[in-house]
DNA sequence: CCTGCGATGTCCT
DNA sequence: GGACATCGCAGGA
């Protein structure tokens, strides 16, 4: 079932972060359905975190859709080819987000492949925040895009997953953040080979 | 107005 | 392991 506005608009990234793996992610652009299995997230909470783009409030023109209540998107370009997809978490003004960093490709395969300028379905097609945003035709243009609505959305399709299968470990290329980079707010599903390769 | 650089990925050595 | 592409944004002037 796609996951509903109560799923995002909830406390605690770092949880929603972690349900996260193991729910399904897809986009309708186009008229063309891709999605797949999500396998890596990242949290950044509005409070105490100074990796977070609206840590200490900042409000700017990029960020200001991190104050909507939870359930849209968040997108940026980050090093001027990147797009980066992110859901909102929390109430308004709770500017929490949960970044999407890995999947497993599982539907319209052929499409993304297309998309990524690859013939074979290999880790590159999706594994990393850069590559399953192009994988996914997401772009800047969805920043605020509607999660519950019908171009991009979550599915929990039924599967649980177990507590130590998914690790732990500090969040990748925030060394910015002080001693918050080390927070282990980097979620990943055991042994999967769709995880992004950054250490 | 101007400058520096990033929640990355790819290619080169 | 290292260089670097490429551009919107953040922050300072």
């Amino acid at each position: 079932m796609k996951l509903p506005l109560d799923f995002y608009r909830r406390p605690d990234p770092v949880g929603i972060a972690r349900e996260l793996i193991g729910k399904h992610l897809f986009t309708r652009i186009d008229g063309v359905l891709t999605g797949g299995r999500i396998v890596e997230t990242e949290a950044y909470a509005h409070l105490n975190d100074q990796a977070c783009h609206s840590h200490l409030g900042r409000y700017t023109a990029r960020t200001k859709i991190m104050y909507e209540p939870g359930g849209v998107a968040y997108t940026y370009l980050i090093y001027g080819r990147y797009t980066l997809f992110n859901i909102i978490t929390n109430e308004a003004g709770k500017a929490d987000a949960v970044l999407i960093r890995g999947l497993e490709p599982l539907e319209g395969i052929p499409e993304m492949l297309l998309r990524r300028g690859i013939t074979a379905v290999q880790r590159n097609l999706t594994s990393g925040p850069g590559l399953l945003t192009q994988a996914l035709g997401i772009t800047t243009a969805h920043y605020g895009t509607d999660l519950t609505g019908n171009f991009i959305w979550m599915e929990d399709q039924g599967e649980k997953v177990a507590y130590e299968d998914i690790i732990a470990s500090p969040r990748v290329g925030i060394d910015y953040a002080g001693e918050d980079a080390a927070l282990p707010w980097r979620f990943r599903l055991k042994d999967s080979k769709w995880v992004s390769p950054a250490k």
